[in-house]
DNA sequence: GATACATATGCGGTTTGGCGCATATGCGCC
DNA sequence: GGCGCATATGCGCCAAACCGCATATGTATC
């Protein structure tokens, strides 16, 4: 079965989750590490919440080395890809509003 | 404070929020026993669901007689509207799929 | 004021979600 | 094989979400 709204939604629902979207989603390869690091957060809960988006199809994962890159997933159906589009950047919009 | 995007993401983490919203958007005014009788909800449900739309503020109410018309909010944010028509897209492209 | 219909809400129960802690697993290096 | 770093996961806890049931509130009609 291929990811539904429901999971794409309930992936969206967190704000740490949305945070690491925002990173992945410059098409580049991101280690949990580095997640963590930016985000301020534990490493299970990084680790968790990424599984989370692995498992809605919304990103990779790669194996290298001791790391695990994470990606956006390419193939991601993009009626789903303009739903994520539409939250990071409204994110980013008020953002600059606080700032 | 105006509505932030995590209330956003929570109400439309919900199927039958979803379908309601998918009802409202026409631009029109619904009546909490129609959208009861549309999406086989229970009346408390119905109107509890509508309550968290309403205080994300998605939607605007309006008492008529016994009534409460629902009806979308035309001074949402743009860019959270543009977040609920990506989503509603989405969703009406997957029921064709099925279908 | 009594009745009927439409809607909202208090309450309790069940489910789901997120977290920290500890531990397991995978990989490279010596 | 032993050690260290990166990541995943089992477990238990706590908070939030959803629901049904019962009841309260608001409105119209008689």
């Amino acid at each position: 079965m291929y990811p539904c709204m429901q999971e794409i939604l309930t992936s969206l629902s967190d704000p740490t989750r949305r945070a690491a979207l925002a990173i992945l989603w410059d098409g580049g390869e991101h280690c949990v590490c580095e997640l963590m690091a930016r985000l301020e957060a534990s490493q299970s809960r990084m680790s968790r919440h990424m599984k989370v988006l692995r498992e809605a199809g919304i990103v990779l994962d790669r194996r290298d080395a001791q790391w695990v890159r994470y990606r956006r997933n390419p193939d991601l159906a993009p009626e789903f890809a303009s739903v994520i589009d539409a939250v990071l950047a409204a994110e980013t919009r008020s953002e600059r509003k606080v700032a």
